[in-house]
DNA sequence: TTTGACTCTCCACTTGCAGGAGAGTTGATA
DNA sequence: TATCAACTCTCCTGCAAGTGGAGAGTCAAA
């Protein structure tokens, strides 16, 4: 019989670490004195320890290995638990390869362009979106904005600030942009609502995107243009690439001082690029 | 001004969340309302919160974050802090990697032979020891256990049950085999002891390795052939290949039932194949 | 004024231990 | 046999980044 202390130097396992598979089930001392509370563990326990470092060593958790250990499974639910760590073991590298690759890109900004940069880029997902919004060929830039004025009172009394565009052109065109302008309706009033002309906003679903690609634009919209520079960037350098239209969400419009506390989301839904 | 449930929606960030970062001095509402605590955020914190995404997409943790966000430190120490980050990353993907491999290992194990193996293989690391031992090339395995018989005497006297033998013939001999019997001794007391026929147990270092594989025999050391036969697949299958001789510690020895009692520890010094 | 949606703080829980406090045990020595 | 160092015990806190819930207070519209 040996000691907790002795038993942990052979095992090279920490005393504090016995003690916690004690109190959890995971491995009880072959006998414990009931008057000191003390631990005596056989030498054959060895054996169980290095069983339970094997399983760690797969990177599965206490409770797991207890189960494996003391409630002799099936081979059938063996299998099932080491697929399932086999798969999230695969996720777990896949996350971390990412990862790897946006802070190497970063890296590399910040070597090229000497300082850090004041865009950050992230990744989300988001759901589909029942929209009001009218679709145009808008020759210039001015004209959206326009169009943006136009719509965004309609925005306003749907209790929404959300006005959105979606940029339906490859590439970023700066004339005749066929661009989407409109805000999101909760589900049931999308009634179209007359603009001039004879033109409409109508009901629209943007579709959800698994990864949006975004960052976060404030002052005026002349100088929008640094943002996609950035986010384009961005998503190359960080293996990714542009899978659909762009989009912009206008936070907030400062219409009195020429956009000057704007704040404009600029977004690209994305997918990882392969190898 | 947005309450913290509709700037919660907005940035996609729990309401939980943002209370969390506010109370580790990430991200501060712009407002506080002193009477009733409740937290006004601006619009123009969305491009704050992108920020924060943008490096937990990183896998930097919320201090480091708050730092670079609270704290404008220099480029270096950015730089610094994103170089320490992308080692720390490498490093999980190999560690992932490895475990993927030990789970596929297993799997494979299981698939082939039907039934979960009696044996486990884990990996530690050894420190270097200082021996008494002798290095005999015996004739046979029986030969073997003389030599075991003639030396657990003296290990016991150093109140030391550890006997333990290095092979150091290239593959499993089971004739001729060249081998190192011997215990460890504290640092001090190694002087040569005398064994019959003017053979010495010497003073030696066993070297330390960093990794070793290993598993724990109990029973017969007839049937210790299983376990080579277990460990060396394990060592093959898992991507590590064998670098050193092997060892066994006898960490107890039944010499009354033919060892039925016995537990012995196979242990291989190995490394990562590489590709 | 009521109501329902929202928000607040505080507490417990998650993983696998590590560190430490304060008290009790063991085994060898004086 | 008393003592002493080394060892062990239980209990508490802390770690990362929150989630979930309880109970109480707040806001805005009807």
């Amino acid at each position: 019989m040996l000691r907790i202390g002795d038993f942990s130097k052979i095992c090279q396992v920490s005393v504090k670490a016995l003690r916690h598979w004690d109190s959890i089930g995971l491995l009880k001392p072959a006998l414990s004195d009931a008057q000191t509370g003390y631990r005596y563990y056989s030498i054959e326990q060895v054996r169980t320890v290095n069983q339970v470092l094997a399983f760690r060593a797969m990177g599965l958790g206490l409770p797991q290995i207890t189960q494996l250990l003391n409630e002799n499974p099936t081979t059938a639910d063996i299998r099932a638990m080491l697929h399932l760590k086999q798969t999230e073991l695969r996720q777990q590298i896949e996350d971390a390869a990412t990862m790897l690759e946006v802070v190497e890109s970063r890296l590399q900004q910040i070597d090229h362009e000497g300082a850090l940069p004041g865009y950050a880029v992230a990744v989300k997902s988001s759901e589909p979106q029942q929209l009001l919004a009218i679709r145009e060929t808008v020759p210039t830039m001015d004209a959206l904005v326009d169009l943006l004025q136009e719509t965004y009172p309609y925005a306003r009394q749907k209790g929404n600030t959300n006005l959105l565009a979606v940029f339906h052109d490859e590439g970023y065109e700066r004339e005749q942009i066929d661009v989407e302008v409109g805000f999101p309706t909760d589900y049931g009033s999308n009634k179209p609502i007359p603009l001039g002309g004879g033109r409409h906003l109508l009901p629209t679903t943007l579709p959800g995107t698994e990864l949006l690609a975004y960052t976060v634009h404030k002052g005026e919209w002349i100088t929008l243009s640094n943002g996609y520079v950035h986010l384009g960037r961005w998503i190359e350098s960080s293996g990714y690439e542009i899978v659909g239209p762009g989009r912009e969400i206008f936070h907030h419009i400062d219409w009195e001082n020429q956009q000057k506390n704007t704040v404009t989301e600029l977004q690209f839904p994305v997918a990882r690029r392969r190898q």
